[in-house]
RNA sequence: GACCCGUUCGUCUAUCGGUUAGGACUCCAGGUUUUCAUCCUGGCAAGAAGGGUUCGACUCCCUUACGGGUCGCCA
């Protein structure tokens, strides 16, 4: 049996991490078994939908590399893949279900007949839970076509999944009280249950629903913010299912190869932003200069910095110091632009050091005349300068730095002196120590 | 309210009856780096509560509490 598992979001709302991570675990359960990953748009509430709303929802798929080898813009053999335009197919399966005498109407609307017995499922996840159904007051008979003659979501997503022969269905733990529900359909049509794997729900970092508007919630703003969509993918994946070893770190194959449903956890997980921004970085560490150069580029674009012809060396000396692309205009700035603040925290500190103002008065003397400038010119010219001082040369880093760069922390001091060359080192040092007098 | 699912450091998690309850993020302290970051070392920090079962329970059972989910002519 060939595994063929599928992602069915309604286009009523941009994708949001939840539904990414759906989408992600049945794309690498489907990987993972050499199966097959169905999109399939579940517009069948027509004043819900929306254009943006699906194409938003293509876009974070594509985003995040989860692509499907069915579907719209891709075609297939069960198509079409819009329910709103399946609906002939809908209308002989309920025919079906007329034949059987199953359904019968109530108020222009079509009820399908629950068989009054305890219904139990066994949940790849969530093992075997039953529920009953002998009371009909707690399971009313359910509406499968509405009165304007439109199909419901539990009709037409059962329907599908029959037609479609998906095996495996992978959805959210918000859908566990459904699946008796489309079971009895099943069993009515006559048809062979998928399997089913019920994940946990993501929380917020407070514990409620995540939601829209809830920060981090729509994968559209994950590359707005400089992520990486593989570190995305990493994080979520983790939330919610454990690889069994303590590597964290993980490439999207390595993920494929490791992933199995017995692993998914039960408890909700709640999203912590600061650790996926570590994972991020963790990934950053990856890339390319040149690579990171193209992808950091927009980000100190939108900033208003100028692009420099250097611009990869820049990069290449704060590369490995921020966590996202979007960390990268505040980690540069000083390096583009020459009107940079100065950090009061760090200027308080060097001004503890009385002798400082001198030193570096002294050090933009010894800078200027240097030809060949280089950092380890400059660097052999300030541990004169401090040995000259009596001084040891350590004592002169820090200042130097908050100097150049008008901050404590930042990029490695013989990086700075290199890619701001000698003029602009001595006018920034001497300003400095003016400042500090 | 009824019905389901769940509950290990603040967070993500390991443990599948016997462990000093391990790892990661965050935070703190040292070390390395003439500077910053990386990195290394160390530290803080957990089995919701109460009953059982057992020689022995985080692990199995029950109850309670708490959290989440579902109860539509939404999906």
């Amino acid at each position: 049996m060939t595994v063929r598992t599928r992602f069915a979001p309604s286009p009523t709302g941009y994708l949001h991490v939840g539904g990414a991570r759906t989408a992600l675990f049945n794309w690498l359960f489907a990987r993972k078994h050499g199966g097959t990953f169905v999109l399939r748009v579940e517009d069948t509430d027509e004043a819900r939908n929306t254009e943006e709303a699906r194409q938003a929802i293509f876009d974070g798929m594509k985003w995040l590399g989860l692509d499907w080898d069915e579907g719209p813009e891709k075609g297939g053999a069960f198509g079409p893949y819009y329910q709103s335009q399946r609906t002939a197919i809908y209308d002989t399966w309920f025919e079906k279900l007329v034949a059987a005498g199953r359904v019968y109407e109530d108020g222009g609307a079509w009820r399908f007949r629950f068989e009054r017995q305890p219904v139990t499922m066994h949940d790849l996840v969530c093992g075997e839970v039953t529920i009953d159904y002998t009371d009909e007051s707690n399971t009313p008979d359910m509406v499968v076509k509405r009165s304007d003659g439109s199909y419901v979501f539990h009709f037409v997503n059962v329907v599908d999944d029959l037609e479609m022969e998906i095996t495996h269905v992978i959805r959210g733990e918000d859908h566990l009280m459904n699946t008796p529900k489309h079971l009895q359909l099943i069993a009515a049509f006559g048809g062979k249950a998928p399997q089913y794997a019920h994940i946990p729900l993501i929380l917020n970092p407070d514990g409620s629903k995540m939601s829209k508007r809830d920060a981090g919630a729509a994968v559209a703003d994950y590359p707005r913010q400089g992520f990486l969509s593989v570190a995305v993918v990493n994080f979520i994946a983790l939330l919610g299912w454990n690889p069994k070893t303590e590597q964290e770190i993980f490439t999207l194959a390595e993920l494929v190869e490791r992933f199995s449903l017995e692993n998914v956890n039960r408890s909700p997980g709640r999203f912590d932003l600061e650790k996926c921004k570590w994972v991020n970085q963790q990934h950053l560490l990856d890339v390319s200069v040149d690579d990171f150069a193209i992808a950091s580029r927009p980000f100190v674009e939108a900033a208003g910095l100028p692009i420099p012809e250097n611009y990869p060396a820049v990069i290449a000396a704060v590369k490995d110091k921020v966590r996202l692309f979007s960390d990268v205009p505040a980690a540069v700035d000083f390096l583009l632009k020459d009107d940079f603040s100065y950090d009061e925290d760090a200027v308080a500190k060097v001004r503890g050091n009385a002798a400082a103002g001198g030193l570096l008065g002294a050090l933009a003397t010894a800078f200027e005349p240097i030809s060949d400038w280089s950092a380890d010119a400059a660097k052999a010219a300030l541990n004169e300068t401090a040995q000259a001082a009596g001084a040891k040369p350590g004592q002169l880093m820090f200042p130097l730095r908050v100097a150049l760069s008008g901050r404590g922390h930042g990029p490695d001091i013989g990086d700075v002196l290199t890619l701001l060359g000698r003029d602009r080192c001595v006018a920034r040092v001497r300003h400095f120590a003016e400042k500090l007098s």
